[in-house]
DNA sequence: TAAATACGTAACTATAACGGTTACATATTG
DNA sequence: CAATATGTAACCGTTATAGTTACGTATTTA
């Protein structure tokens, strides 16, 4: 369990959700395709609607609904949404900085890891979930 | 410690022994520029090893010495050597079959996960050991 | 207005990865 | 043979995560 599959469940709940936008998906049904406990659902739900991209509603005919299009929302959206951390760690304990590389190479890595990072994420952002809809779509044929 | 800090560490150590290519460098003292145990170093260099990029000694006058160029170690090779996993992962539990977008998010996700990851690498295989080198000289003047 | 429904979230648990540490065997030098 | 340095197993405390139960709150509808 080294690395979250919370930006792997959200992509998949936004797009069971984005093949059928116009009613409200109950976080029960959405546990079902994705084979665990709809609180899991929800804990991710919760992220997502405090980015804005999801709306929920209580009570009988309630449930989950997109706020935006399916085809406005970016994969870089909801890694932000999920708010996953850098895929880089820094050293645990700081570095002496009595070295000269010591005192220095946070700062340089810091910048490099920026940039991959950046690169990684601007690929991110030209899918879409509807994008996602459209390969499943693809690959169920 | 929710992502392994060896990639940084590796790097750091790296950066390091290329300031000095020619004599062995001892574990115990790039673990007193990294401030940790020797053991971890150890641990981490076994790996740099098995990838190629350096060799040891033991006995006196041992220690660690690089088997190439600092200018021809990218940081893509080092994130190989350090068999970090995808910065992505896959449900816990396989999705539901009897679902659409169950059957199929799998797929699709390895597909865009891969592009995006290479996306990174391609990134960091534009920077070089030397280049941390130069980067950590730059910042100490 | 009462029953049914569905979210919101706290609390607890088991699992796994990680960093740190000790200990000791092995290899090399001189 | 003594000193040195790697190689690695074993163990521990910390932390994140996913799963689960439980229960309060909000909303609908009969």
């Amino acid at each position: 369990m080294n690395v979250s599959t919370r930006y792997t469940v959200a992509l998949h709940i936004l797009t069971l959700m984005a093949t059928d936008e116009t009613h409200p998906m109950v976080s029960e049904f959405i546990a079902g395709s994705v084979n665990t406990n709809p609180v899991v659902i929800r804990r991710i739900l919760g992220r997502l609607r405090t980015a804005g991209l999801v709306k929920s509603h209580p009570g009988v005919n309630g449930g989950w609904l997109l706020c935006k299009s399916a085809s406005d929302i970016t994969l870089a959206d909801v890694r932000l949404a999920m708010e996953e951390g850098s895929p880089f760690t820094m050293h645990t304990n700081a570095p002496n900085p009595a070295c000269t590389v010591g005192r220095h190479i946070q700062g340089v890595l810091g910048h490099v890891f920026g940039h991959a990072e950046r690169a990684m994420h601007d690929d991110l952002s030209r899918s879409t979930i509807a994008a996602l809809v459209q390969s499943v779509k693809d690959a169920s044929r």
